[in-house]
DNA sequence: CTGAAAGCGCTAACAA
DNA sequence: TTGTTAGCGCTTTCAG
């Protein structure tokens, strides 16, 4: 509260004169590091939290060289998918120590390269980021970090040191696989205009080569961008049936826009899934209150942040090096909208 | 690339010792500081580039007393609002220099005060904080930490510094005023149980006083926590519904609840607006898919972020001090789900 | 236009 | 249990 020049900070020193202890013993205290003795200890906090003294991290990591941040790299925050990410690693960093710091580069490699390199340069204990493909220049700050990397979200490509995610070519693949079983045979494909999402690329390879297995080709396709996904996904189920109305399943690169021809066929009195069967990808629970069950496969996002961060804060204590790599399985969930057999 | 010492990372020195140029000169380059020759400019360019030089933002901070970080903290991330303020944030940031950092309290007092210690150490260039609800150690944290603060999304209440938002309570009032204009009489309210969602209570307590002014009171209540919104939205407007069958209006405290909600009574086959009205807050673009438009109240949540991000670049830039305020109003959107007069 | 010296606020390592 | 001494890697300031 009181201080002389009520411009400056605090700093150590202000609570080594006012406590009458050295700065190395109020460092030790306001640490829990060493033995310090009950009376010291006592006065030294009593004087911090009198003056409300706040450490200054800056200059404690640059001397002891130990920064307590993980950087969290993710392409963006309005896709829902990513928050769920983020809160799986909030949740498992919680006692560790360890801070997240987000950064968001909106799908663009130069966005991701700018992101990480202003967390780089905070000398971070770990980066978690979103994707294995990143430009040469990112690559190759990533390799000469000397800090835990873990790639999330997608485990189809060469990781630069761990990596925690799903298959989304097989995540496509048996989605096709389920569909041609089920029956369908006329399939469209509708999803977003992101040339730098490659999982959802990913999704629909994987896809494509499902069907091809049964000698199906795609029938149609339809792309968007921008706007509200769940009438992105109405706007699009109409463009699409109209121009191919002899379709018999739509599968959408996304839960939210599935949502959305799910309604806009209930609306139509379409026949799902007798006439055309739907399915989604995300296993968002907002599926879980519409009026049908949306088939889906669900992208396990809140267990990949919290393996990710556990490959950190296992390298933080033990100092472990080496890179792991952890494929999880998403499980299909037919849901509603595909016929069963 | 090449290092003799593969473990350490770069500094200034092995950049100044590969140009053959002076560390400060070195350090003048790469800041774009003041002037220096193309020649040598080049010649200390390259060499960063090709030894994978990234600065050590921990010692420049500490050098310089500048730190580009903005600390941002928010209740939650998967409440689908704070994504969107936090869009606002990065997008109003973007080519400022400054970089957000984001962190979680999970509408915990304890655990926002933890977040800010944490924040406070890394001495920021600004905090931006959701609510004006603070522990007295958080607010006096605020208070003395000698940098732009902005509260936002809540104008209603006493801000420490700078405040971005909406009133509430006006939201609630206004909300209620609506509905009873509108003939509505038995009126519900179906909300979340949170204890410390301020903003959800002073949005129900501003609607109970604009039923107040008509001599009404809330007829009914039903309250959540946890899971699918839209599915409890579904499972309380059944509940609520069979409790008290004779209600004529809901008012959902958000709109993913108010979504299941309309949902049911489609299902249902309840006549609304006409023998049911509904209506939700926030203006999430989730609703513009649905088979009918939810009533609504726009919470302003991009332009809050951006908003605030001025303020705090603002500062940064002419180094101002003083507070502003700063109220944002929310337009009624009412949507298909109120009775027309 | 370039360089040398000093020090940001803290902690590692050692000494007492 | 406590204190002292040196820096951490950079930037500020002042001199060339």
């Amino acid at each position: 509260m009181a201080s002389s020049d009520p411009k400056r900070t605090l700093t150590l020193r202000d609570v080594s004169e006012a406590s009458g202890v050295s700065e190395m013993t109020v460092s030790r205290v306001l640490r829990n590091r060493g033995d310090v003795s009950e009376a010291t200890r006592d006065r030294v906090l009593e004087a911090a939290r009198r003056l409300g003294y706040v450490p200054n991290k800056i200059a404690g990591a640059l001397a002891s060289q130990r920064v307590n941040l993980v950087g969290v790299i993710v392409p963006s925050l309005s896709n829902l998918v990513f928050p769920e990410v983020l809160g799986g690693i909030s949740e498992e960093l919680e006692d560790t120590g360890l801070q997240p710091v987000f950064g968001v580069t909106n799908y663009s490699a130069e966005k991701e390269e700018a992101v990480l390199y202003e967390m780089l340069s905070w000398r971070p204990s770990g980066v978690i980021i979103a994707g294995l493909e990143h430009s040469p220049n990112a690559r190759s700050m990533l390799e000469n970090a000397g800090i835990p990397i873990v790639e999330i979200m997608d485990v189809d490509g060469d990781p630069v040191d761990s990596v925690v995610g799903i298959s989304h070519r097989r995540a496509g693949l048996e989605m096709a696989r389920a569909i041609v079983k089920a029956g369908y045979r006329r399939i469209g494909f509708l999803g977003t205009k992101m040339p730098h999402d490659h999982r959802a690329r990913k999704r629909l390879e994987g896809f494509e080569s499902g069907l091809a297995e049964a000698g199906i080709e795609l029938a149609d396709r339809e792309f968007y961008s921008g706007g509200s996904a769940l009438l992105k996904g109405r706007e699009m189920t109409d463009a699409i049936l109209k121009r191919s109305p002899d379709l018999d399943f739509l599968y959408y690169s996304n839960d939210m826009i599935g949502a959305g021809g799910l309604l806009y066929c209930l609306d139509k009195g379409i026949d799902v899934p007798g006439k055309v069967g739907l399915a989604g990808f995300n296993g968002v629970d907002l599926l879980d209150g519409l009026p049908r069950r949306l088939a889906t496969m669900d992208a396990c996002r809140r267990e990949i942040g919290q393996r990710a961060a556990a490959i950190i804060s296992g390298h933080h204590e033990a100092g472990m090096i080496g890179g792991e790599r952890i494929e999880l399985t998403p499980k299909l969930q037919p849901g509603d909208t595909i016929r069963r057999a």
